[in-house]
DNA sequence: TTTGTTTAGATGCAACTTGCACCTAGGCGC
DNA sequence: GCGCCTAGGTGCAAGTTGCATCTAAACAAA
């Protein structure tokens, strides 16, 4: 269930919480920078992301392209190429109007996810807390023996 | 890149906000459910997932059988068979000292999402606030005609 | 006694996603 | 000519997920 690494556990522990490169979680950083920028290009791009990233895996420059050319695909930017200057083309990226929207919807997506996380996460804690040894916690002993 | 149910959005919109039934979501809610219950079975918990999941995706009974056996393989709960009632055998699962400690971390690692997300946010609601007609908008207007 | 319903736990498979390795190519310094 | 930095990708194996479907126990109704 993973083969994602992840800082907080060593190689090979059956943990999830890098989120990995998750289209969700690269999207709406990508939209913003966009946004906040008013143009820019995938390596560029590429720089900025960590600072924004919603999670702490680094995020692949396959991830953003393909983010890129995803987002094109469904109107949400557009692009050109931009040669005006030395070293490789550039494909350009600049948001739409329908991506300006599609970022406003992201954030109140995001918005919405953040609070029931922490209301999760403020109930579980509050849960460790009345450590009522319950019943079947003998059972528990016995079972990962 | 979806075809996820979306409440928020009609059907074929190019939309990942539901966020479908990720494992990374599921996990820590059944481990959060089966130290409140103390000990639990799949379809005792398909009925209180709803109540306290991170994510506005119903969490399917496939996802919830799929997660409890994988965590049973990484050693997070361990399970027996119980039919000591009437109707089919239930595996009862109960959370192992391993899994508390996965718990723990997920709620760690949940806590720091959640803030992050909710910085993004404020951020991302701050920049819409600063309506500067960047001078690339004529050309994103020009771009998306 | 056949039929249907609820409880319970799964599996099969197509479609999709992702990590990682690798590739092409422009321009520059040496 | 060689290596490095910039720039934008692709290929593929492995992993994940939505949806449909299956089995079976217990029990009620027809």
């Amino acid at each position: 269930m993973t083969h994602r690494a992840c800082f907080r556990h060593p190689k090979d522990y059956p943990c999830t919480c890098a989120m990995g490169n998750l289209y969700r979680f690269v999207e709406p950083v990508v939209l913003f920078l966009l946004k906040r920028k008013g143009q820019s290009y995938g390596y560029e791009l590429s720089g900025e992301l960590a600072k924004h990233a919603l999670t702490d895996a680094a995020i692949e420059a396959a991830a953003l392209y393909r983010t890129l050319r995803q987002l094109e695909k469904n109107g949400f930017v557009c692009s050109q190429w931009d040669s005006g200057h030395s070293g490789p083309a550039r494909r350009l990226y600049i948001l739409t109007e329908l991506g300006e929207l599609h970022l406003e919807e992201w954030i109140s997506v995001l918005d919405h996810l953040s609070k029931s996380m922490a209301r999760f996460v403020l109930e579980a804690q509050l849960q460790s807390f009345q450590p009522e040894p319950h019943p079947a916690v003998v059972a528990a002993v016995a079972c990962s023996a």
